[in-house]
DNA sequence: ATTATCTATAGATCTATAGATAATGC
DNA sequence: ATTATCTATAGATCTATAGATAATGC
């Protein structure tokens, strides 16, 4: 997917010479992703896209149908590939005999974090705009619950590796929190650039949530390590 | 502040009379703090707003020089409250002698989620807004980082208290977790009530990534409900 | 006379569509 | 001929101001 139609097609040149490599499409992702994230999907014109992308306002709609496809393209590749990589991460380890329940949870958030910190432009923000709460976007709306209930799962596993229930339970609370937790990531761009050492400060939050102790976290952190890299050679 | 204007005072009568008790200051931050939540500052009309009161959309500039002194006013009350009785609390169990850090900790933590479980729409969203990061709020945000700083300090001091270092400690990132825990509450409030025992459980999980165990856990919420108590009394 | 509303409207957007045009590819 | 852009614009907003008006208070 992406980079499709690729430079020196047909077409009308545009009065500013294209020089990126980047599709259109992907050309008016980026800005639209720059965009929101700063003013916000009703403080955005398609006028303000078009312009940082350096093509005319109406230009735009021969890509995209409207303003909103261009949010619902974004989210759709923002929480899939976290998903996505912490499920496999869970198949695999369920495959090849029991794991430490405490270094599956961090891995997950090393890897959750991580990819929150790589997004150009903080792309996690969107998920806080206020125009995801509609019905328009449910399918994305749907992916960030499951992202949520397979943290609640991770966490009670790992809830009952460290030994006991640590929260009251009240229902799927704990996937809130830690996906909050792992969240932190996202406001702490918004001040400075995070750092490696920032992922493991909230992976170990996350287990101490759940009720480890130091000696714990500290074995969880060196079984996610090994997790990653496994998944890297595989 | 509020209410100053009565029912009753001169003026041309609303072509739909007023029937409620607010003033008409009170009546339009109520109805632009459940539009700001639901389709977000920019995709808020002042049109909007004047329905909801039951005015006409021009008579919104008798009260308000422009939407974004609505935001301002309606940011103003919203974080500062919390703030001053977390402060107030703090001095009180300083002057009174040593307490039990964790304990400072959890009822600050308490006092921040029942203040926003409290507040009417769900106006804590609106921290989440992309319009407050623009210089126009740089006074609202600047009481958020102040609130920031406290839970650092008192995260520190419960640390220290739960018996040494837990997080690397990278700069003011502990402040952050606990901010972010706090407002779990926000995004529950989305899909559910928050029932009492949740102000607890983000309380627990505050404390707990303070590197506390169980048993301090335990302690602070005992102590954080007598600091409360006598909050009350005193 | 004072006040809080109203009506009316100017001027600036903004989204989306229609239709023209400047390239390449066959 | 096909494609990706362009120009032009309709129609629907939206914010803010000007000035009128319907109450009460003195």
């Amino acid at each position: 997917m992406g980079d499709s139609g690729g430079r020196g097609r047909p077409g009308r040149p545009r009065r500013v010479p294209d020089t990126g490599t980047l599709s259109p499409r992907d050309q008016i992702l980026d800005a639209a992703a720059a965009l929101f994230v700063a003013h916000g999907f009703a403080g955005t014109s398609t006028r303000m896209i078009a312009e940082r992308v350096g093509i005319r306002q109406a230009s735009l709609y021969y890509h995209y149908a409207g303003k909103d496809d261009i949010l619902a393209d974004l989210l759709s590749s923002s929480v899939r590939p976290s998903l996505d990589r912490i499920r496999a991460l869970e198949d695999r380890s369920a495959a090849g005999g029991t794991i430490d329940g405490g270094a599956l949870l961090y891995a997950a958030v090393l890897i959750d974090v991580r990819t929150l910190a790589a997004t150009s432009h903080n792309v996690g923000t969107l998920y806080l705009l206020p125009e995801i709460q509609h019905e328009r976007f449910d399918a994305f709306r749907a992916e960030r619950e499951d992202l949520r209930v397979t943290y609640d799962r991770l966490g009670r596993a790992a809830s009952r590796a460290a030994g006991g229930a640590t929260l009251g339970e009240t229902d799927g609370l704990l996937g809130d929190l830690l996906i909050q937790l792992a969240e932190t990531v996202i406001q702490l761009r918004r001040t400075r650039e995070p750092r490696p050492e920032d992922a493991h400060a909230i992976a170990g939050a996350c287990l101490r949530i759940c009720g480890a102790e130091s000696a714990i976290v500290e074995r969880a952190r060196r079984g996610a390590i090994a997790l990653l890299e496994d998944a890297l050679v595989n």
